[in-house]
Formats: C-alpha cells, structure tokens, sequence
DNA sequence: CTCTGGATTGAC
DNA sequence: TCAATCCAGAGG
C-alpha cells in the first residue's frame, strides 16, 4: 500500500497537456460529513484556452472562471442538465485550462460510493466522470474550492507506481475530437466505458 | 428574452 | 439507439 502526501504548489502549475498525465496514478480525496473517500486517478483528459472543445475557448465567464485561477482549483460544472464534471485547473494565473478526471480506483469509503450512487458494482462507481462525481458527492457548489487543502484535495504517491499511459482521442466531443488529449492508465480495469462485469 | 446543444449515463 | 433534463452562451 503506497503513502500518498499532498503535492507542492508548483505540481498543478504546468499546463494541462502535462499535468493530465501526471496526474495519473496520484490519489483524490474527499472529505464528506459521513466519512473520508478516496480513489486513484487512472483517466483523465486535458482542456487548453485554444482548444475548441474547451469551456475556456471563448474567454473567461462566470462558470468556467476556475479554470483561468492559478492551477489548483477545483472546476465543477453541470453537463446535459444532470450530470457533474470534475476538474483540476492547471497552468498560472491567467491561463484558461484544466484537467478532466474521468474514472478512478476506488480505494476508501467503498460502502459510501455504493450508498451516492445506489449501485452494488464495483466497476460502475467511478468509470465516468459523472459517475465519480456522484460517487464522492461532488458537484458545482464546490466549483472555485482549493484543492492544496479542505473537503477535496489531490495527492502524489511517495513512491513511483509503474505503469504504462496510454494517449487516445477524448470521449465525447464533437470539436476537435481528434486531438490526442486522453490520458489513461495502460490495462487498468477503471477506466470508463462499456467493459461490464458486476463484482 | 428565447433558443439550442452539450467534456454523460442508463434504459430500451 | 435514444430520452432524460437544465443551464450557459449566443443571438434578437
């Protein structure tokens, strides 16, 4: 079992093509009134300013306005009017980008996930990013939060994991869906989409 | 103010 | 394959 301890400042400081894959293997935390829950990241995807696709592309607004803060933030939106996304803002101040996580390993506080989301699978708790967000009680209230420190935070592994990443086209979008801006974990069985198996 | 479509999910 | 469900952003 690794140790996992918060990271320095500078670690969400890179820009999001960078921090997206780094961000693989760390551990996300939450702190919920019923008990701790954490899961590692094993899918994410980047969002830069000059990116299409991106809620940063046409300027700073006051939803995506966490993602042009200095990196460290959370970035918390409501997609197709019911499900939350979960972003980790990247780069400095003034830069519009951020991080999408989108599935987990869960790790601590498996009897609650199943209880957010009414599910007995293991697999279907934190494959998708609306999924996760439910799973940890996450949703745009906590848009704007600090991840350094409070009810979610990200940490790194003290000692390196090995695996492989795997970079594909994202899930989802219609512009610029060709770009290669997926990170995920090589063969781990958390990732989203469609690989069924209840346990 | 009205209109439109989306960084998804789960049921047909 | 497609409905659910709502708000941000764009246009009048």
């Amino acid at each position: 079992m690794n140790e996992y301890v918060s990271p320095p400042e500078e670690f969400f400081l890179e820009d999001a093509v960078t921090l997206a894959p780094a961000l693989l293997g760390c551990l996300l935390r939450r702190d919920t009134p019923d008990g701790l829950i954490t899961g590692i990241i094993v899918e994410t995807e980047s969002y830069t300013e000059n990116d299409p696709a991106s809620h940063a592309f046409g300027g700073r607004t006051d939803r995506n306005w966490p993602m042009f803060e200095k990196g460290g933030m959370a970035y918390v939106y409501l997609i197709y009017g019911m499900h939350n996304c979960f972003n980790v803002t990247s780069g400095t101040e003034g830069r519009g980008e951020a991080v999408l996580i989108r599935a987990l390993q869960p790790v601590e506080g498996i009897g609650l996930m199943k209880k957010n989301r009414m599910v007995s699978g293991m697999r279907d708790l934190c494959s998708g990013p609306g999924k996760l967000c439910q799973a940890l009680s996450i949703d745009r209230n906590l848009s704007g939060v600090s991840l350094m420190n409070g009810e979610i935070q990200i940490q790194i592994p003290c000692s390196a994991v090995e695996f492989n990443i795997a970079i594909t086209k994202r899930i989802g979008i219609t512009k610029a869906a060709g770009l290669p801006r997926r990170f995920l974990i090589n063969n781990s069985k958390w990732i989203s989409g469609k690989t069924d198996q209840s346990g």
